[in-house]
DNA sequence: ATGTAAATGTAACAATGTTGCATTTAATAA
DNA sequence: TTATTAAATGCAACATTGTTACATTTACAT
């Protein structure tokens, strides 16, 4: 656990945000849950902190690219950590980041994929897409 | 604008939801809007009817398929009209569809792009997907 | 060790979305 | 055409989600 923290403590270093023991509580709930989770659960998981401050540290996250926004249509709004790709000019994760949301389980992953497609609109410049799949995860397969 | 109401009228029709005064002004308020608009402009578009009433219209219309979502990270969520291809059992619109954020100008757009790639998760069985594209707009190049 | 800018906690507020219930309306049958 | 009835609406109250202002505390560079 001990190293989780140093790990952390780096991570923040990277992306030039100050160290607080607020900031990494938040880190070590988002780097425990492997999937995308919600700001409802986030608060939960940390009864003893200030709902204002999550909010103001989830949008530094946001801005310094540490963490990104996970949004699928009729679910609420989640948050991921970014792959170590990410940076500040560019918040979208690798082009091969997908997120897939089950419609057995309800569970929303983020997942690499292998191939991924060039998308191409005319008159258009493209700098980045997400893609946000529906269907049936391994597990419930 | 006679003639808009006629259509209006069978696009409720088709989706098996009954027709009022309400939702055939909310639908004007849509179809006059090429482009996804949010909730904050359709409330502002219907001054004299009832908000709460409004949330409910667009939850029915979301259900039935006549609307789609559009959810772009950072932004306020936006709704608009489904391509005619969309029904109660697939809400997601046609493959070719993406929802487009221009950078520079701020808009979203839906888009039809011709080739769509086929999407591939190992293990997973996908339903239907999305895609959103990020950067700078035809009007704005 | 100290100064300073940034982060935090509190409170108040703003925006967004929901529920219950009485009234009105649309669609169906008589 | 009218009566019936289930659905839609409007109102009020509430719940959730997110923001702003300001005084206090903390991190970190010197």
């Amino acid at each position: 656990m001990q190293h989780c923290y140093i790990y952390m403590k780096k991570l923040l270093k990277n992306k030039k945000i100050r160290e607080t023991s607020f900031r990494l509580e938040v880190l070590k709930v988002l780097s425990e849950n492997e999937n995308p989770i919600s700001m409802d659960y986030l608060e939960q998981s940390l009864p003893k902190f200030d709902r204002i401050t999550l909010y103001r540290t989830i949008k530094t996250f946001l801005d310094k690219g540490l963490i990104h926004e996970v949004l699928i249509a009729g679910e609420s709004k989640k948050i991921a950590l970014c792959s170590v790709e990410c940076n500040e000019e560019n918040h979208i994760h690798h082009l091969e980041h997908v997120h897939f949301f089950c419609e057995n389980c309800k569970e929303t992953f983020c997942l690499e994929i292998e191939k991924v497609p060039t998308i191409i609109i005319p008159n258009h410049s493209i700098n980045s897409f997400e893609i946000q799949a529906k269907g049936i995860c391994q597990n419930c397969k």
